[in-house]
RNA sequence: GGCCCAGUGGCUCAGUUGGUUAGAGCGCCGCCCUGUCACGGCGGAGGUCGUGGGUUCGAGUCCCAUCUGGGUCGCCA
């Protein structure tokens, strides 16, 4: 490398350059050999720059190693900056300009790479993953991963310039039971105790609100050992913050600024306030805690309808507390069986016994189902309420609230993507406010926190936590982007005998609160500010930023579906010598014996 | 743990009702070519069809099991 220096990304060069002499370093991307002339183009991170090879400036010797170059070498070029003799060419940066070498110096040489590196790639991801440092070269990859930089740095300054500060917290740390399933490290000092990996800075953030750094955040890193989704890694990466003296408000404000100020970054100008919809709302007209609001096909109650039918499957349904819904899939109504079938499959995948349609024919006549159970009065009343027009198709969930909720929401949004409703360009965004405090978990038959045990109940509701304890409120909110929850917070607790009767209703003992939680509930005793906090999902932000479908895409070293990496191979097993050391033994399954 | 999709040269795919030496484009290698940019021309190498078992005279194609990757339900306070 002695004696050339870069002066230049490739596509840093522009027309002002023209004439003069400039140093670029980068891969090859291509190489065009006409004989006694060789085209190359050079790509880095910012893009490409077409090189070219004359014996004349260059010489007999440089023109023969040009020759020699093959994808994905790395190579040094000195050359001057001259505008194209032929054609130019539109779909470069760069397309006006080229570089006439005089010096060429291989970096280094480079085996075909065993998957083109290019836009759009259409090579499994099996593949691009095994050799993640070559799929990160393609500049879509790289694209997403600089916006992810400049996102972040948006993020830091803007969160400065409000007071924040940035303070780290543990990643060992102790290992608390309600949640998600806690990555675990073993101590070697402590033989039989284990350090959890965060699942969020939680309650350190809280503890710095005790000591008053009233306003913190963290890019933070946190770990959550569940299955893996297209949104979902097992380490992720949080936008986590917490202030001091406020209220939702002040939480809200603040972050409606946050993600103007980071949705600037894409060109995209996001109108404030950003709209506020309580969960209950959300639930009824999108069958969703987290509803894509970019299109409609909202649910419609039809209970009132179809109380007196002749259906089974419907007043079944009302006489065992649930409720009969319905959407209209707009335009849909000419849906072959075998589709609607496929519905109907889908619909039980969510919990549904069955789903009930009813096609709106063009002469107004309808197809259904389930319409030999129903007077006329009826089926024009569910039209009615479906704003059903000739060409629509109406589908009804008829079963417990919850499940309803469930199978119509997940409906929508599957018929709003086959339908093409589903506009990436369009950032649609929406807070859910007064979520549930708590939720049943049939599983451990109790009450759960549906936030954690940290969030404060609303005030109105605050008698409700005795006598019934599902109805109570919590003063939580959640930002909703496009569908895809980005991130929530709450107000917290901060009074000890609100926080003693949460524990009490979720059935901790005093002293398994101590357990779990002592050196927070004894910072509270000793003077601790009203707090109230929020986390974003940074890779999901990022996603729906760069308009990817899965969160790999913004993520450098991303795991697959089973949490392993297939290019380290981590997980991967560890020397007798450290499981001594650590005084842990294997297990073999029986099946492995 | 359940369900669904995919697995054929380096890459992306095609492969008819199971039937002779498994095809294509790109890439790769060699030769030729002074303005290409999806460069062009000529020639060439390269796969036994994820793996194992089965059915059959005969399996890329049918059956069973299994592995790998993806999506999803459960799970994810």
């Amino acid at each position: 490398m002695r004696g050339m220096h870069r002066t230049h990304r490739c596509t840093e060069v522009t027309e002002a350059q023209i004439g003069s002499t400039v140093t670029v370093m980068g891969w090859v991307q291509k190489r065009r050999n006409l004989g006694s002339l060789i085209f190359v183009d050079i790509r880095d991170r910012s893009g490409l720059l077409q090189i070219i090879f004359d014996s004349n400036l260059v010489g007999e010797e440089g023109f023969a190693k040009a020759g020699t170059l093959r994808s994905e070498f790395v190579i040094g070029v000195t050359g001057v900056i001259t505008k194209r003799e032929g054609a130019v060419n539109e779909n470069l940066k760069t397309g006006t300009i080229e570089l006439r070498a005089k010096e060429l110096r291989i970096l280094s040489e480079a085996l075909t790479p065993p998957f083109p590196i290019e836009e759009n790639s259409q090579t499994k991801d099996e593949l691009r993953l095994k050799y993640r440092y070559l799929d990160l070269r393609r500049p879509d990859l790289q694209r997403n991963l600089m916006l992810r930089s400049r996102v972040t740095a948006r993020v830091r300054s803007y969160l400065t310039e409000q007071g924040f500060l940035e303070i780290e917290t543990p990643i060992l740390n102790k290992s608390t039971p309600e949640g998600a399933r806690d990555y675990l490290v073993p101590s070697r000092v402590h033989p039989g105790s284990f350090y959890a990996l965060p699942q969020s800075p939680q309650l350190f953030k809280q503890l710095l609100m005790c000591s008053g750094y009233d306003r913190y955040f963290q890019i933070a890193k946190c770990f959550r050992d569940e299955d893996l989704r297209a949104d979902r890694q097992p380490e992720f990466t949080q936008i986590d913050m917490e202030l001091s003296f406020v209220d939702e408000d002040d939480v809200i404000r603040v972050n409606e600024g946050l993600l103007q100020a980071a949705f600037a970054e894409i060109g995209v100008e996001v109108q404030l306030p950003i709209p506020r919809m309580t969960y209950r709302e959300a639930m009824e007209r999108f069958g969703s805690d987290k509803p894509d609001n970019r299109f409609g096909m909202e649910l419609k109650n039809v209970s009132d309808v179809v109380k007196d039918c002749g259906f089974g499957v419907f007043t079944g349904a009302l006489a065992n507390g649930g409720s009969v819904r319905g959407i209209n899939a707009s335009g849909q109504g000419a849906m072959p069986r075998k589709k609607i079938d496929a519905l109907v499959d889908f619909a039980k995948g969510y919990g549904a016994k069955g789903l009930a349609y009813m096609s709106v024919n063009e002469d107004g006549t309808v197809k259904s189902s389930f319409a030999k159970f129903m007077t006329e009065e009826e089926l024009q009343g569910l039209m009615e309420r479906l704003e059903a027009r000739p060409g629509d198709l109406l589908l009804f969930a008829a079963d417990k609230d919850k499940v309803v909720f469930d199978v119509l929401g997940s409906l929508r949004l599957h018929l709003a993507e086959s339908m093409g409703l589903l506009d990436k360009n369009t950032y649609s965004f929406l807070w859910i406010t007064e979520f549930p405090l708590l939720e049943w978990s049939e599983e451990e038959n109790r009450f759960v926190a549906m936030h954690h045990p940290f969030t404060m109940p609303m005030e109105e509701d605050l008698d409700k936590l005795d006598t019934d304890p599902g109805s109570v409120r919590a003063r939580a909110y959640d930002i909703v982007l496009n569908g895809t929850e980005l991130g929530g917070g709450s107000v917290r607790i901060y009074q000890d005998d609100i926080q003693e009767k949460m524990f009490q209703v979720l059935g901790f003992t005093k002293e398994a609160a101590y357990e779990q939680f002592g050196f927070l509930l004894d910072a509270f005793k000793y003077g601790v500010p009203p707090h109230a906090g929020l986390a974003y999902g940074l890779d999901r932000m990022i996603m729906l930023m760069a308009k990817e479908d899965s969160i790999r895409e913004v993520i450098a070293f991303p795991k697959v579906k089973d949490a392993s990496c297939l290019m380290t191979e981590a997980p991967g097993t560890v020397d007798e010598k450290q499981l001594e050391e650590l005084q842990l033994a294997v297990v073999k399954k029986k099946t492995e014996e």
